[in-house]
DNA sequence: GTACGATGTCATCGACTGCTGACAAGCAAC
DNA sequence: GTTGCTTGTCAGCAGTCGATGACATCGTAC
C-alpha cells in the first residue's frame, strides 16, 4: 500500500506563502466589500487556505484588515507628492479601476468596521492625503488650507467609491482619460 | 385578587403609533450605522417597541428600510429645484447636521445592502438630484451635463458623509454657514 | 529511526442574526 | 358574558459568524 500516499491531499506546507496568498485574498475581498460584508470562509474559499489560519498568522480578522492597510501603504509606485496633481490621479484612479477602491477608502466612508481600524485608517488618510494637499494649498496661499484639503479629499472619496461601486449610470462607463478630465475640472484646488 | 392588574404591564395598544415609533427609530438608526450594521433588536430597543413587531408590520428588515427611504422622499420643506443651489444647501445640510445623513445616502456609498435596497435608493437618488441637476446644467449649455451631474452629486455625498461620520478632524468642526458656503465653492457647477 | 517543532485540516463552540409561531391581553360587537 | 379580531410578549429556531483546540502530516535535527 505505497502508491496513494493517503486520503488527505498534501500541500506545499509553505507558511509564508499561505500568509502571503491570505493576504492577498483578503486586500482583493475587502476592497471589493469592506470590512462586514467579507468573511474569514470567503478569504479562505478565495484562497484556497484554510480559514483557521488566519488566526495563526494573523490573530485575527481585524488584524488582517490592519496588515491589508499597512501593506497598502507600502504600495510602490505612488507619487511621492501632490506635485503633479494630474499624474497622481491618473495613478489613483489606474490603481482603483484595477484593484478596487482599498481598504482606506472603503473603511473611511462606510464605517462597518470596528473603531481600531477606523482610526488605523483614519490616520492613514490623514498623513498620506490630507496633510500633503493641506501643504500645498498653504504654499499657494489659501486660506483654510487644512479645511479644504479635507473637503477636496472626502469630495474625492465620494467620486472614486461613487465609480467604482457603480452607483451611477455613467460614472462608471467614463473611459480613465476622460474620467481623470473631468476630475481635474471638479477639484481646481488641486491644480 | 384585583389591585395589581396582572405580572405583564399593559401597553396602549395602539397599531399606528407602533408602526411609526418603529419607522422613526429605524430611520434614525440606519441613518447613524447603515443598514448590516442595525439590527431588528437595535431597533426595538430604541423605539420601546417588540422587534417581532417589525416583521408583522412591515414583513422583514429589508422592507422595513425601504419604508424608511420612501418617508424620506416625501419628506417635507424640501426645494423644489436647483434654482437656488445655496437655499437648496443649506436645507440639505441642515437635515443632514440634524439627523444624519439618511438612509439613502447610507445606502449609496456603502454597499452594505441588499440588491434590492440598492436598486431603490439608486432609484431615488437619480430622480432627485442627478436628473434634476442635470436638467439644470443643460440649460446652461454645458456639455456632458448628465455625468457632470453624476461627478458633482457622488462628491456632494462624499463631503456630506465626511462630515457626518466624522472622519475627518476639521471638517465636522465648520459651522453650517461656513460649510455651504465651502460647499459652493467646491461645487461651481452647482451654481 | 526517532523526536520535535512547524504546518495544515477539521469539527465544533458560543454568540449573534432575522424571523416565526404559540400564547396572552385588550377591545368591540352582539 | 361570550365570541372573535387585534395587538403585544416571549421563547426559540435555523443559519451564519469569528475563533478555538484537537489532531494529522510534513520536514528536519540528531
Amino acid at each position: 500500500m505505497t502508491g496513494v500516499p493517503s486520503t488527505r491531499p498534501t500541500r506545499p506546507r509553505d507558511a509564508k506563502a499561505s500568509r502571503e496568498a491570505l493576504l492577498h485574498s483578503a486586500r482583493i475581498l475587502f476592497s471589493e466589500r469592506g470590512f462586514e460584508q467579507t468573511t474569514v470562509r470567503d478569504i479562505g474559499d478565495h484562497s484556497g487556505i484554510d480559514p483557521a489560519l488566519i488566526a495563526r498568522y494573523f490573530g485575527s480578522k481585524v488584524k488582517l484588515y490592519l496588515a491589508t492597510v499597512t501593506a497598502e501603504d507600502a504600495d510602490s509606485g505612488r507619487p511621492k507628492d501632490f506635485s503633479d496633481t494630474r499624474a497622481y490621479l491618473q495613478w489613483l484612479v489606474a490603481r482603483v479601476d484595477a484593484r478596487g477602491p482599498g481598504p482606506v477608502l472603503q473603511a473611511i466612508l462606510r464605517s462597518d468596521t470596528t473603531a481600531e481600524i477606523r482610526e488605523a485608517t483614519r490616520e492613514h488618510l490623514t498623513r498620506r492625503l490630507v496633510e500633503p494637499l493641506a501643504e500645498v494649498l498653504q504654499t499657494k496661499g489659501i486660506a483654510k488650507p487644512r479645511v479644504r484639503a479635507e473637503m477636496a479629499i472626502s469630495a474625492l472619496i465620494g467620486v472614486l467609491l461613487g465609480r467604482a461601486l457603480t452607483s451611477f449610470d455613467e460614472l462608471g462607463e467614463l473611459s480613465p482619460e476622460d474620467f481623470v478630465e473631468l476630475l481635474v475640472q471638479l477639484l481646481p484646488d488641486l491644480s
